[in-house]
DNA sequence: TAAAATTAAATTGTCTACAATTATTGCGTA
DNA sequence: TACGCAATAATTGTAGACAATTTAATTTTA
């Protein structure tokens, strides 16, 4: 692997997690000698995060950390929600058996007294013990599986860090999961995509509440 | 405007119009040299054609032209129907009554014999002479806009440039192009959506059908 | 002769230096 | 004091050089 793409996974990681502040003006040179690389590498990285979506950048004036916004959070809602709904159909012809029992695999984990206390790493899981990427990998379309597991998924988890929703939803997300995993099973893929996209639009009205309920809060 | 960024533009259309051969590797010294800049800046612009999806890459190997395949393409309609969808059921809702006017101008350009008799030209108008391009717009969602006016919008335009799909559907698109702009009008998203998906649908059994009886041809 | 191993050439990854642009500071003026 | 301008400092964009890796060519060996 080279200096570069270490150091991508690195810094991905630092903003996702919020080790470096949001909005926050990136530093070249001292990024650069932070990592004991050259500018050259680094520019290389911040090229790859500004491409995800997680920088942005002004020629001549340099890259930034992006802003979080209530706005720029329902945006990636929708997106994700015809995605993944896309993905869901797509998966209802194409998912291996393999990847299905995977599926019911963690559900019944879920399912379990022990999956379920941990509201918060069903939600926070891990990308291969998650739902919603074991799905999108089942479509077998590769442009949709970059968009939603290389670009979006970060994005996602970076909100998550941000505003820590443990979602009171768990239960309901359950259900729901095990909705479009029966439909799967069933090869329906026009009600498992509905199906998902319902369960997608459920967590951002979830979140747009919870939003509007902190509206003076969070800016 | 930096040179990289120059640059940038000048390969994407190159590579959109098969001046560069598709699965074509890259030279990244012939390349610099016959564009007058260092590999630095070439690299620059490469990282942005990759990140399109016009460009593929290994590290330690370099970048290649993206090889069109028929799978490829039809994974693209899959991506497209969904955030198309999506943008247009978005579109309902966001759109200003500026952007109402443009589309409706552009239908009635299109019914005039007139436009019709170019169908091409309908086909492969550029950019904010595109129906899809302008609804897209009206969606006002930035990261809708950006994956499907910056990104796929190119790939499109690279596959009709390969393959020479001059519409057959010409007269069929039109009549779908009036049903959307009515739902629009009439502020219904979820029907707007429904039109535009199938819209796009439509086209990408054409294509099928068409890449089918070909089979034995284009590989 | 064909395959494997070794050497040589070429290419990519990375670093450093310089040029061009932007941001900042200090000064002068209204 | 507040505003605008000029000079300075700092940052980004670009170029070129070297190191690391891959690819190609050559030789060796079975």
């Amino acid at each position: 692997m080279t200096r570069a793409e270490e150091l991508f996974f690195t810094l991905r990681k630092m903003i996702v997690e919020g080790d470096i502040p949001h909005a926050k003006k990136i530093s070249e040179p001292e990024l650069a000698s932070q990592f004991q690389v050259s500018r050259s590498t680094l520019r290389d990285a911040l090229a790859r995060l500004k491409s995800m979506g997680l920088l942005s950048s002004q020629p001549n004036v340099g890259y930034s950390v992006i802003s979080l916004s209530q706005t720029h959070l329902i945006d990636i809602f929708h997106v994700r929600e015809s995605l993944e709904g896309m993905a869901c159909k797509l998966a209802a012809s194409n998912i291996t058996p393999t990847q299905l029992k995977q599926l019911q695999a963690l559900l019944s984990h879920h399912e379990s007294s022990d999956g379920m206390q941990s509201g918060e790493a069903y939600i926070q899981a891990e990308k291969d013990r998650d739902f919603h990427f074991l799905i999108v990998q089942a479509s077998h379309n590769p442009m949709l599986i970059d968009l939603l597991c290389e670009k979006l998924y970060y994005l996602v988890r970076m909100y998550r860090y941000q505003f820590g929703m443990v979602s009171v939803r768990a239960k309901q997300a359950l259900f729901e999961h095990q909705h479009i995993v029966h439909a799967l099973q069933a090869g329906d893929g026009e009600f498992a995509e509905i199906l998902m996209r319902r369960h997608i639009a459920n967590a951002r009205a979830n979140v747009e509440a919870n939003l509007l309920h902190n509206q003076g809060v969070n800016q």
